[in-house]
DNA sequence: TTCATTATTTGACCTAAGTCAAATTTCTTG
DNA sequence: CAAGAAATTTGACTTAGGTCAAATAATGAA
């Protein structure tokens, strides 16, 4: 998995200048501040946010209650999936955690980018797949591990998130209360 | 979403006849027996599915169960994502539930095809958009549904699921025990 | 049909995780 | 630094769902 991102990255990194320079010409800088929303709930998702600097989050509202859904970090690509894809309203919510800096590729410059350049269109079915085995990982946690056994996995393969992210955030993002967290923090 | 499916239909129909032809071109039909696999745990996912007729399923093994993961009907596409995408050992198998018949493709020369074809790369991403949403969808309802909404959205959304397929995988790919299942359904 | 296998249900009991409330700890910011 | 706010922990109790075992159905092959 870890290694198809680095396919991904050289996938990029061996596009000719000509789709090198598209891709740059249609991607635009912007910073954000801690608590920022870089899309709300409603909201068509016309933007991906490759996040360059800082931490954000996506969520949604399960009857008032924030379901954290990802986590981005560096290099992480910030999108509300099916928003995105089918450009209808988003049930998600994109939050920066910490200041944050992105690059942002509009939606429609890219679909545009694509038919000329079908080295765009590989790497947006990249860009999927890889969405889709991670969706297919979590979905394997929750099918099958304990909630102990999830949290374990995080510290583990992502000790980071652990050390960064409040226990509240953590907590949803694992699918359990806060409370029943905090127990599992102080039995290990 | 099931609009989307209609979308990839659409542009199946649509494309033009050199691309289609490529597409059949590639693409054999064979039959199964029921109980037979299509593919095996640790075997390469070397094809596409494309369910004809009948029915069959995706699933696992964890510690000695078998955790059902995906349930093909008609003009369902069964394939081990990662498996296919990666070209590496599949976690999962693919079983016959009734005698099926499928339209096979293989990966390479799907792969080869997309290369010329610039459309079956297009279609290729619709598909794995699809996927993708599809687990989205399901990863909502295990971080917060509980078993019974699971089981009424099956219900609702795919009754012939409930009629069709034995409680023991319903209720390995709903994530519950089969006796959990047995008192939803005495319950409502 | 009938017997045997397989699928499903039911019972009794157990465990993971949730809820609500209160106590601490840790951060912020004046 | 201190006070208030936010984050985390702890306690007491409830509940959804699991496990193991046994009882019924339902199917299917001889």
């Amino acid at each position: 998995m870890t290694s198809y991102l680095d396919k991904i990255n050289n996938y990029i990194k061996s596009l000719d200048n000509d789709t090198l320079t598209v891709l740059q010409n249609i991607s635009t800088d912007k910073k954000f501040k801690k608590g920022d929303l870089l899309l709300r709930q409603n909201e068509i998702c016309g933007k991906s946010y490759l996040i360059i600097t800082g931490i954000a989050r996506k969520y949604y509202l399960n009857d008032g209650k924030e379901i954290t859904t990802e986590i981005y970090f560096e290099n992480d690509l910030a999108v509300s999936f099916d928003s995105y894809t089918l450009q209808q309203p988003s049930r998600e919510f994109i939050e920066a955690l910490t200041d944050v800096s992105v690059s942002i590729t509009h939606y429609q410059a890219f679909q545009d980018a694509k038919t000329k350049y079908p080295k765009l269109l590989a790497l947006d079915l990249m860009l999927a797949e890889y969405y889709g085995m991670g969706l297919e990982n979590r979905l394997f946690q929750f099918h099958t591990m304990t909630a102990t056994d999830r949290y374990l996995e995080i510290l583990n393969k992502s000790p980071y998130i652990i050390q960064t992210i409040s226990l509240t955030i953590i907590a949803s993002y694992l699918g359990i209360s806060l409370e029943t967290l905090s127990r599992i923090r102080a039995k290990i």
